[in-house]
DNA sequence: TTAAGCTGACCGAACGTTCGGTTGCTCCAC
DNA sequence: GTGGAGCAACCGAACGTTCGGTCAGCTTAA
């Protein structure tokens, strides 16, 4: 009867408990005390599997730009037209932020304090630049309104897909798709109702 | 000759060059030693104004929210129609966030550590549902669309006119004016071309 | 028997805060 | 006009506490 057997951790199952706790927080307000209590082992075990507290965030941190990164080189987001690849970038960050919830949250609160932080701030500016050039695409294609700059319009674009994972909870009662057609319809359509059914009809790809 | 006299600092002034510091680092990762290099004393005289760090967090957290709640009540956004309540408040919030970009970026961050944080958060949900009150109205006489819960797109409008503090420098290219014109015209008409020119004449209230 | 997994005790460094004392400006009796 | 009392502003040094991290030794599964 092994009611409660060693938990038995590695650097991945770590990191995911560790992930959690940075989120509720933050980096910096968190101590190695905490973690060891999140685990449910003592502080020192924490050793034996990572180096040190900024292991666990560099780890964390890669998690969610590789998921994102991941997402541009998808078959959807390199063919097709600019427009609709933007769609499909953009509902997929949705999703991916939903799924890894605690890692993007840190993410975003990265400051830049550590060389770790450094890194992980200039891929998510190379995210950010790439999403501005498929917008500068579509723009030019005469998809997109031209009035709003390219890089600007990515960055409010990726802000409002990012800043959910602020408020979003995991056992809210808004579904992930739900909740991505609220985020695209927002940006490609906006919040003021639509005079003409054409462009609303392209909304769900 | 006078080159350089005591820094004579305020309550008022010290939490100013904190806001700054607590930007770029984040306020866990601001040590008193920082504050006292960023503002030229030492870090004792600095509790000859404030009683310590948090009293800091607590004037800098205020001054954004003050500020934030006094656009509630301006006249523009308690007469005149619903939608063009909202309109403004967006707008007033763009241009707030302009003027106290630091006290905003710090608010937030917050994440309830402690009881200053979590009085913080209190108020800026009261905020976010003063919004969504006024959404929902608007969704109710029939010039916002109805597809999207109220809650929801008050938080994804509020979310990208607030994320903006994360990328916004004070010495940009980009004016207070164009800025808050992008960010109303994107949460409102979208990102996509129109095909009626019915809700875009009225972009600019 | 062995080695990975883990623990409690412990370390030096850095933290926010406090304290005794100094500096330099203001004001007023003379 | 001047000298010295008074005081807000400031400083260097130190406080107790907590931090991230280490270590010698115990436990447990194979």
């Amino acid at each position: 009867m092994a009611t409660s057997p060693r938990p038995r951790y590695d650097r991945q199952s770590l990191t995911t408990v560790a992930l959690d706790v940075f989120r509720q927080r933050g980096y910096d307000a968190t101590s190695m005390e905490q973690l060891a209590a999140a685990a449910g082992i003592s502080k020192a075990a924490i050793y034996h599997h990572v180096s040190g507290k900024e292991e666990l965030l560099d780890a964390g941190l890669s998690m969610a730009l590789d998921a994102l990164e991941a997402v541009l080189v998808e078959e959807r987001a390199t063919t097709g037209a600019p427009v609709d690849r933007v769609r499909y970038v953009m509902r997929r960050v949705v999703e991916l932020e939903v799924e890894l919830l605690a890692a993007v949250s840190v993410l975003l609160r990265a400051r830049g304090n550590s060389e770790v932080e450094r890194r992980a701030l200039e891929r998510r500016r190379r995210f950010d630049r790439a999403v501005a050039r498929m917008i500068a695409q579509a723009q030019g294609d005469g998809s997109l309104r031209r009035d709003i700059d390219p890089v600007i319009a990515a960055r409010l674009a990726i802000g409002t897909a990012t800043w959910l994972v602020e408020w979003y909870g995991t056992g809210g009662k808004l579904g992930v798709d739900a909740l991505a057609d609220a985020v695209v319809t927002m940006t490609f359509d906006g919040l003021a109702v639509r005079t003409s059914p054409t462009t609303a009809a392209r909304r769900k790809p």
